[in-house]
DNA sequence: CCTGTACTGTGATTGTATTCACAGTAGCTC
DNA sequence: GAGCTACTGTGAATACAATCACAGTACAGG
């Protein structure tokens, strides 16, 4: 579970303190790095340098050395990074190291979509429990896991220990599910609702609009038709 | 549907030239600015000034005059923006005025749902034709759409004038298959396979990867606990 | 018709992210 | 073991984005 890295095992513990303030795209090139270093360390390769690192992920090498001056140093001077070891780090830093239980809000298409999803187990992340509106789906089971009816709400997230829930439910009454959802202790919220949500301060919320992309990419391909 | 406006009857086109160069960020919060704008619409709304619309989308008031006026001038000085009117022309600096054809790979859990989604129509997004490499599917219609084999992939693109393709396939010959694709002309590409992907220069590439922005949740929530 | 009000659009400013460029050094070569 | 090489980590410089603040103006009210 949420356990804190067991004891002093596993530390030598590269990183300083994250305090030096981390901006939050860094955070978000941290998850490509690791990804890659996992490809690398499948591969067998031991250290990386960080040119090559850098282009398998698509950014600059300075950037790269950059995010990661932000915690500390890893870097042998002339081997480069320890690919194992600078993995284990990021997870460290990003909390995946032990899994943590996540709820699923919503059980319709993309949900069970979601829940049939390997990749979260890979990265640290375990949909606990699901919940529903709908009475044929509640006391139901979907991929291993059981759907709970919202009255059941605060017993169950505090029963898995979740902390953070996924949004696959209908924009219908939304704020004020994720209201009860934030009351219940939960501080982190992934929203695929096409719909804005406010939460208390100390929550965070990442909105995945899938159609924005799209809107996107059709301004950029045709702005650089002129181009 | 999706008929053209017919005549010069909406234009008195407010936008200039979008060539005061538009940030990425602008453009997403375009798609923003929209979606709230059409709540409104149906609300029977019919003027917003920017402090309302900016709350409602959860930005400044200061951002949201900015982004406009990187396209021109839309607003009334005393009455504020023309909520239809500015609704239209977002959807014209867009491209989505008109419905544009888009073909999914990989018909499996994620694609499916996406296929159900109605979201994407009423953002002017039809996806037309989907592919698979299952001899299983390939032959089958899907919530309506036919699926092909990757061999018909050429005609298939040409025939429907698909320009945006959505990635949900496999890790396993993406970049091939990315290759295949923008060499028949594709040049946008929304990818769901957490897999980096290289296309030529003229091409462009929105990544979601899912797992990422649970990563980046938990390192927000364990690094504000000591906040 | 004139004055006051409250809004937009934008130059100027501040703040933040990225890139540059190099000091410092571990290891490799001879 | 001295010298060379190529790397990391980071201060300094640059580029970019957000915010401030106000000039200019359309309208309401009298
Ligand atoms: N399907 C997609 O590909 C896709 C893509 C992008 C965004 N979305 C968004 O994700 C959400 C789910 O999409 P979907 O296609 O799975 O829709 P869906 O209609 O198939 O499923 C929605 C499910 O949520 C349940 N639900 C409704 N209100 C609820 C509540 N208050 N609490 C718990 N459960 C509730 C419904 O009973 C239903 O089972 C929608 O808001 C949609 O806009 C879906
Ligand atoms: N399911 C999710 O919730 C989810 C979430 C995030 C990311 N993803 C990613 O999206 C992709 C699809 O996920 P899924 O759960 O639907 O997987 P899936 O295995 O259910 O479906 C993949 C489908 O793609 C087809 N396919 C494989 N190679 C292909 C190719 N070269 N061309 C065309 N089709 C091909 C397969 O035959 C299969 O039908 C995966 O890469 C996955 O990592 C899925």
């Amino acid at each position: 579970m949420n356990q804190q890295s067991g004891s002093v095992v596993d530390s030598q513990a590269p990183e300083k303190r994250a305090d030096k303030h981390v901006s939050l795209q860094t955070v978000e090139r941290l998850s490509a790095y690791r990804r890659v270093l996992e490809e690398l360390d499948r591969d067998g390769v031991d250290y990386v340098h960080s040119h090559r690192l850098a282009a398998l992920v698509g950014v600059t090498p300075a950037q790269l050395r950059r995010d990661l001056s932000s915690f500390g140093s890893f870097g042998n001077i002339s081997r480069g990074y320890n690919v194992y070891q600078m993995g284990r780090t990021i997870g460290r830093i990003m909390g995946t190291d032990a899994t943590q239980a996540v709820a699923l809000f919503g059980v319709g298409d993309l949900g069970r979509a979601l829940l049939s999803y390997r990749g979260f187990e890979e990265r640290g992340f375990h949909i606990a429990a699901t919940f529903d509106v709908d009475s044929e789906k509640v006391g139901r089971v979907f991929a291993g896991r059981r759907c709970y009816g919202l009255d059941a709400l605060e017993t169950v997230l505090a029963e898995f220990d979740v902390h953070m829930v996924v949004l696959a439910s209908r924009p219908e009454g939304l704020q004020a599910l994720v209201d009860r959802i934030a009351a219940a202790g939960v501080r982190a919220f992934l929203n695929f609702v096409p719909k804005r949500i406010t939460t208390p301060a100390d929550c965070f919320v990442e909105n995945t609009d899938i159609s924005a992309k799209l809107e996107k990419l059709s301004f950029l391909v045709r702005s650089a038709i002129g181009t």
